[in-house]
DNA sequence: CTTAACATACGACATGTTTCGTAATAAATT
DNA sequence: AATTTATTACGAAACATGTCGTATGTTAAG
């Protein structure tokens, strides 16, 4: 059984590895100036959590040389399950289904979308 | 257009809504102790958060007596659709799609979920 | 009536997060 | 070589949230 830790990213540090896990390794000043193109934020601040972020493992850094370069230690996946599952439980009293009637709700779907919605729950109808 | 204010109850916050939605119109007394069922909490910390809920608009109370009673100014679903929307924006980057299959993913559901799920994903195909 | 139990109000502290200024240093430019 | 620019490190302030102690007032019990 994998024991695995809860990944649990604050909202800035969470916006840090989407940098990350979209643009793969980068440098701090390259964060920076993607994150400033969604919103303003200056660059020590940018630095200070991500030398934050090295502390609590959620990245790593080669220092090497003087400009330090990060990469994600989180994967997206385990990140993204990680804080699904404590939304639903906090949101949704627990009921995952709850949550998908409601996100499929008022939502448009590409057709392809919808087929590999409908494989599964061909796949958890068979299994079930 | 339904201009909807955003609802963004904290996550103690969210807690007392949850007993209130549950358990309908409620003194502070009543959350407190359905509260502590689940988890320690002083009763004092309970009172300030549901003050404060009240400014904010989250919650109203009828003042008459001593003891107040307190019951949720907001829809569960309307609070629920606003959190998982920004949940959908920070986490899965926008993709309500990519958010369902996660959460379909290891997940077990009952037939009549999966046939409700299906009847969904029929509207949906025709509406496209 | 006096005391105990219960309720609200409110201030203060603790903690976590985000923000930024400033210092130290290294590299690049002139 | 001197100056400007870029980078890290770090401390401190600003916020937000959650926690609780204490004061004050009200009702209930003795």
């Amino acid at each position: 059984m994998t024991l695995k830790k809860k990944i649990k990213p604050t909202e800035s540090e969470l916006e840090i590895l989407q940098v990350l896990w979209i643009h793969g390794p980068s440098s701090v000043r390259q964060v920076n100036d993607l994150l400033n193109e969604q919103r303003e934020v200056g660059y020590t601040t940018t630095l200070k959590i991500m030398q934050i972020m090295t502390e609590k493992g959620l990245v790593s850094r080669n220092t090497e040389n003087r400009t330090h370069i990060y990469h994600s230690a989180v994967k997206e996946g385990d990140t993204q399950r990680s804080l699904l599952d404590s939304f639903i439980e906090k949101t949704y009293r627990g009921s995952a289904m709850r949550l998908v009637m409601q996100a499929l709700g008022n939502q448009k779907a590409s057709p392809e979308e919808l087929e590999k919605l409908k494989a599964i729950i061909n796949e958890l109808e068979t299994k079930s």
